[in-house]
DNA sequence: CCCGGATCCTGCTGGC
DNA sequence: TGCCAGCAGGATCCGG
């Protein structure tokens, strides 16, 4: 569920809200959410209690908080449901549907990881030195990544990025344009939504192939999802509904910005012409039949 | 090495 | 009304 805009959006409330906060306690419920914990739930729990958040860090769609344990830190995925909510002093509410783990603070507040379809997980990974020079991500800057992250790419909020040298990247994908800009490892954060939202901007159909695209349209799709990503961050995220919220129960206001993402049948802010759906990967792609026109086709990638 | 598809879950909606 | 197929914002793993 959550792309770049709502986990920075998450991770900026826990830079508000749990900086220099210790947890006191941890409840986890069930053997999923730890999944991903090398050791299971008994050495995560070891690992984080009496701990003091020191930093709250992301790159792409991963957050991280910085334990004052040299070396340590708790990592968040929030997979397509997940969400973080600090719950004020007194709240009581520890058979709240899908809350999957909760760290009772130090000032009496307790910070929920929820979960309806529990793909998202929580780990105390080890941090590994980085090639490229740091998490570069909002929020911190220290010169190490937790272990799942460190295969993947940097974001276009990103001030680091050098988005000539990554339109080359694209560029060199043998595959779907669409499909390349889902590729975490090549450029992060982006998901679902905001794919379709930055192929509209630019003007492109999802199915052209990466690798026959013009250096000006490789150029535009990544000025186009960098710009969405920005004004979706600005408006707070995208919330369909109560699944995404932040981490103060707030919605985001981007599903009133969206042009073609679950648009089906409605007419393109810019043209005028119907909004069409087609099957992706599982899933599904909306997109402007007149200002998007499907490649005619396969190029270089599938010819 | 790189790509595409299957897979892990729960819950809601719409068609029959 | 009830049931079930289809669909949902993602990452990983595995086979080709």
């Amino acid at each position: 569920m959550p792309e770049l805009p709502e986990v920075e959006t998450v991770r900026a409330g826990l830079a508000r809200h749990v900086l220099g906060r210790r947890v006191d306690g941890i409840a986890v419920r069930g053997t999923r959410v730890t999944r991903r914990h090398d050791g299971g739930e008994a050495d995560l729990v070891g690992r984080l209690r009496g701990r003091t958040f020191t930093a709250a860090v992301r790159r792409g769609k991963f957050c991280w908080l910085l334990l004052d344990e040299p070396g340590e830190a708790v990592l968040f995925h929030l997979g397509m449901s997940g969400q973080l909510l600090v719950r004020p002093e007194g709240h009581d509410e520890p058979t709240a549907p899908h809350l999957r783990v909760r760290l009772e603070l130090d000032d009496g507040t307790a910070l929920d990881f929820v979960d309806q379809r529990t793909f998202g997980y929580l780990a105390v990974p080890d941090l590994v030195p980085t090639a490229d020079g740091g998490p570069g991500g909002l929020g911190s800057d220290v010169p190490a990544l937790p272990a799942p992250v460190a295969h993947i790419a940097r974001d276009l909020l990103d001030p680091v990025v050098d988005r000539r040298a990554l339109a080359a990247a694209l560029r060199r994908r043998r595959t779907e344009v669409k499909r390349a800009l889902l590729d975490q490892t090549l450029v992060s954060g982006i998901g679902n939504i905001y794919a379709d939202e930055a192929l509209w901007r630019a003007r492109l159909h999802g199915a052209r192939p990466a690798d026959a695209l013009r250096p000006v349209e490789a150029a535009r799709v990544l000025d186009g999802a960098a710009a969405v990503l920005a004004d979706a961050l600005a408006a707070g995220g995208t919330s369909f509904d109560a699944l995404y919220v932040d981490i103060d129960g707030r919605s985001g206001w981007f599903e009133r910005e969206l042009a073609a993402y679950g648009r089906e049948d409605l007419p393109c802010p810019r043209c005028g012409t119907p909004i069409r759906r087609e099957a992706f990967a599982n899933r599904s792609s909306y997109s402007c039949p007149h200002c998007q026109p499907r490649p005619r086709r396969s190029g270089r990638t599938a010819g």
